[in-house]
DNA sequence: AGAGTGTACTTGTATATACAACTATAGACA
DNA sequence: TGTCTATAGTTGTATATACAAGTACACTCT
């Protein structure tokens, strides 16, 4: 036995898909339906509402409820990998590696990650460089069960970005942008003056069936420019 | 005055983002929570609903609520409207109007919103605020030929970018993130301490026809973050 | 004619209540 | 000891009600 605010949806549903009713029509208001079904007006506005964070439905307050516009196709995105970035300005790309090994999960890394705490995890340090110049601080956590040769690989000849894309194909990004003033090591690293920001960017990348690594990005604030562009 | 329901979708959210209850936590029953807010089961049922929805929570019948592993949620791609976000945060959302005027465009900004130099262009300048808190100062230029009434909005009750995108429907987006220091003007304005970083976002916006507006939006760097999630 | 007002209808929020469905656990019983 | 059962607590569904807030439109008054 279906709940009556299901068949409710289904109802609502079935006459969008059937062109009864089309983008931008009015549909009965909640009392209507409510009378309609026999439900409470509560109910079929239960209905309504679940529609409307789908996008079916659109209510103005006032107005009347009414039948979304189709929406737009989500847009394509590029995930850059540095090396090409630079090396497509014309610019030579270098890459110093000042730590990969293996080590026991934080509580912290263990939640990112998705793996118990304690777990083995493996983690990678180093800068990327234009023309010799830091341009990028990477400190990466990965999930070995995604990269059982990540400590093995050469990170001065691909990326631990590039490297992670071909073994475990990415299936979804998270990323979270901030600005930031380094600390003394990591600011000397990228060979900043002091008091001078960061953009600080945490990115944790999915694969099919889980989080694969978990990254934070640091560009020194006057050296580099994140840029994107969108289409609808 | 904000919702009920909201405001106690912000405090969930709260003891989220603080830590307070991490992923798998059992949180208050929905009977705890509306005595803890003195407010009826159904009130605070809505509030969990929404965060369920959205995929903070996740609910068993018969246990409890429970944090829900952070994870990819739906693939929806925003274009975030500040006010929205504020207040989707059970916070308060206010703007104060530094500037509204009619100006001559200087050689630059000619450039970069496609008119003549010397023609008439608009400029606002206004701060965002959270909790009466700054969190985004936005000084924008903006092309008369796709908003007319541009000077006669109230931005105290809808935002230049709610504005523009109901006037003339954007269809195209260009942004670059960067990590800066502000101006002592700026900091002010925007209640930060001296040598803290800013994020900087100069956003482009074009409609149809062509380049509808201008805005470099600047956050402070501890109180803001730019988050992002893609789908593949 | 124009300005203002009232009214009916809509969605938005909030409450109190009831019962169903499900789960874990403590306690009774064999 | 092991099994069944009652129970308390949880979420799920549904109703009836009330008032707030926003909109459209007919109507009245000047």
């Amino acid at each position: 036995m279906l709940a009556k605010y299901v068949r409710i949806k289904g109802f609502i549903k079935d006459q969008i898909d059937a062109g009864t009713w089309l983008p931008a029509d009015r549909i009965p208001s909640e009392n209507k339906l409510a009378a309609r079904f026999s439900v409470s007006r509560m109910t079929a506005r239960r209905a309504m509402d679940e529609l409307c964070t789908e996008g079916c439905l659109v209510r103005k307050q006032g107005l009347g409820t009414f039948i979304a516009d189709i929406k737009p196709a989500s847009s394509m995105l590029e995930i850059h990998n540095i090396a090409d970035e630079v090396t497509g300005r014309g610019h030579e790309y270098s890459c110093r590696v000042i730590l990969v090994n293996q080590e026991k999960s934080s509580k912290q890394n263990a939640i990112l990650l998705s793996v118990e705490p304690r777990a083995k995890i493996f983690h990678s340090t180093l800068v990327h460089m234009e023309n010799e110049l830091p341009i990028q601080y990477e400190d990466r956590y990965v999930n070995p069960r995604f990269a059982p040769d990540y400590l093995a690989q050469d990170f001065e000849n691909q990326t631990p970005n590039a490297y992670l894309s071909r073994v475990a194909p990415l299936t979804e990004v998270d990323h979270v942008v901030e600005a930031v003033i380094p600390n003394k090591a990591i600011a000397q690293v990228l060979k900043m003056e002091v008091n001078q920001p960061c953009l600080k960017i945490t990115r944790r990348t999915w694969s099919k069936d889980g989080v694969v690594s978990y990254a934070y990005l640091l560009h020194p604030g006057h050296r580099y420019r994140l840029g994107g562009h969108l289409n609808f």
